[in-house]
DNA sequence: TATGAATGAGGGTTCATTCAT
DNA sequence: TATGAATGAACCCTCATTCAT
């Protein structure tokens, strides 16, 4: 189930496929692809903009016509991460209950664990290097977590929790933070255990009552 | 309790007071104090060297006798923190339980709630920004989150779970994630609810028989 | 005949040539001369890049879009050089007779006795200050004395000297010697009578049959 | 013979005799020593004064006691080394006839063949450093090399060579070059075979009229 | 005399951004 | 559109020299 969503929130990008000519269409979404790839593993602030030029095969001139700014592609990698996740919410979608779902997102945490425990969370240090500035770049990358715990939130509702909001805070911040953890101790073992820590948390949320019954559900 | 506690995690020492002329023995100290405010509020790669200097009313030239480069620094900054955790500890110890040691963190937490959700947990940022090194400076930070979850762990063994380590890694990533939550959404009250769904949480895991996996509590 | 070796090695390059614009590819050109008459001017050491892109007029930041260190600028100065040492050897090739070349080299030596009196020897005062370190740099201008060496060599033995090495070594040596000699004691003339010595020693060698110890002429 | 020679030139000094106190009087004494050592090695442009204070052991502060400038303390070095040169002279001296004098400064020289194909000659190369400059330092330091000239002069005139000045030049020009060429090729086999030449060209010189009768001398 | 601690003027280097073509 | 080449502000760091004690 996992294998489509394994791919989509990693970095992705054509590494150096030259020898083929683009087609100047799609050099800004090699740009993107190759910030994103490069920002994840060095960060926003010690990326440099020629380094990602030379990620993306492009010249360094030329960035500057697809990108007013740095942060004006910085906040390309950010929509390119919104897109990311709207695919991965489709793919969740395909699971019959909101339990499913749920368990779902967690496999794909899983599933990632030694990517994660390489450079943390795409979103999450993004995110975490960015609360430190003002910028409008702050709250646009903020929309992503918000719309990840929205997501989980509707879940958690549509298995009758009537405290679904706090569930879903509960399991996006567990969801970073163990990927924190896992990239800062360098151990993706600790994703693994915490994952299945949170599948049965799911499931123990499921049985018990909680005001509204619970969908039934198709999956484990 | 935490009325000390809070003052110790937070960056501390004197803004800017000017006047009455310093001897030269705290330098080191207060070049410390302003690094760790500095890069709590702006990240390590934005800070700079001036801006610390200034911060810490010293010249920029004079940073260099006490610290021979910037990374000594912050260093020195990591090494701060690794001591505040210690009083940390200190002061949790006066608790008589280890329900109460882990309580009591957890409130310690929610106490710094509204800086929490303005710049992030000071380890927590700092780690994940030098996550995206290979330096002798991502280990050294790795440290501290260890010690944290080391110090979880012997609370929870305490209480005779077997599943002291998993619990505690999920506990520090909950304070974590909560606190990257927090931030990015600068909401302080999830800290506040999510504070309160841990401390049920620990409460929950004292009834229960050890061996037996642990089960979140369901609701509020 | 030494009449246009006479302007190849001393440092060459247009002072301050204002007026025109040059084109960038040249650039490149300008900085190596421009560093090539400051460093033999002032030494590696002195040599401020601030200078060179002064000397060149260039802006300084932009010196680093064509060597990416300073070490990257003396390495092509080095580099210059060589070349030179190129066109010398290509001049002095056409002497007839290797006691004609080696002759030749004395007197190209003589011709610039001012300049020599005044700064040293470019490859003598370079190799000398180089000697000090342990940098790549160092072996890299060592080739270029080492190349004069062996072409001596060549010469030597082409008179039919078994003790060619030796001869070679001899002679750039006193080369070398009588360049630190009047630079210190800033005397050319110093330079004239030890031309005149060398080129007498130097006759004196075609005349004796190889295998003998060489003997050194008596008198002017 | 050259037994205490060999150990005059090379940079001496202590080098870090801790434990007992030594009095003031001795550390201006220690400094030059350590400057001496630390500018042979490295030269006077990359040598720092708190690099030389701690080779002396004595503290940077304290350096600007014993004088005034960096270049005051250069200056005491070239003082130092002009001492040395009369001790070297008065060894020499016990030579009976000039040429042997001739003939143990060459052995001098051979003696002394490692440490001069690893750093060069220690007056020529400071020489060659200072020839960069219009300082009073630049004409001290020739000073040396001078006095050196002068010394084989007067030698050779005292074996009634009438070209006793250019003979001179020519010695110790050669000396320097081969010095250089040594520690340019990190070789120092040239200085031996150089060593071997020079000492048959005085024997030649010695045997052939140049007007005045050359004196008998004692020592091969 | 002695010394730890300033001080401040550079020096090498980086990099986002702009320019000219 | 594309791109090589500028540009200049800033950054980290060094070091001779001075100061206060």
């Amino acid at each position: 189930m996992t294998n489509s969503l394994s791919s989509e929130l990693p970095p992705a990008g054509p590494e150096h496929s030259r020898g083929n000519v683009r087609r100047g269409a799609d050099k800004r979404e090699r740009l993107v692809a190759a910030a994103r790839r490069v920002i994840y593993e060095q960060g926003v602030e010690t990326t440099t903009l020629a380094h990602i030029a030379a990620a993306a095969d492009v010249p360094l001139g030329n960035v500057y016509y697809y990108f007013k700014t740095k942060d004006a592609l910085v906040s390309a990698v950010i929509e390119s991460y919104r897109q990311s996740y709207g695919v991965l919410s489709a793919e969740l979608a395909q699971q019959e209950s909101p339990v499913g779902r749920l368990k779902a997102l967690v496999q794909f945490l899983t599933s990632r664990r030694d990517q994660l425990a390489t450079y943390g969370c795409p979103i999450g240090s993004l995110s975490s290097e960015l609360d430190k500035r003002e910028d409008a770049l702050r709250s646009d990358a903020a929309t992503i977590l918000a719309g990840l715990i929205d997501w989980a939130e509707v879940q958690f509702r549509a298995m009758g929790r009537e405290d679904a909001r706090e569930l879903a805070v509960a399991l996006i911040a567990a969801y970073e933070g163990i990927a924190l953890l896992a990239a800062t101790l360098q151990d993706p073992t600790l994703i693994s255990t915490e994952g299945g820590r949170l599948l049965r948390w799911i499931d123990s949320l499921n049985q018990l009552p909680s005001g509204n019954p619970p969908r039934a559900e198709t999956t484990g």
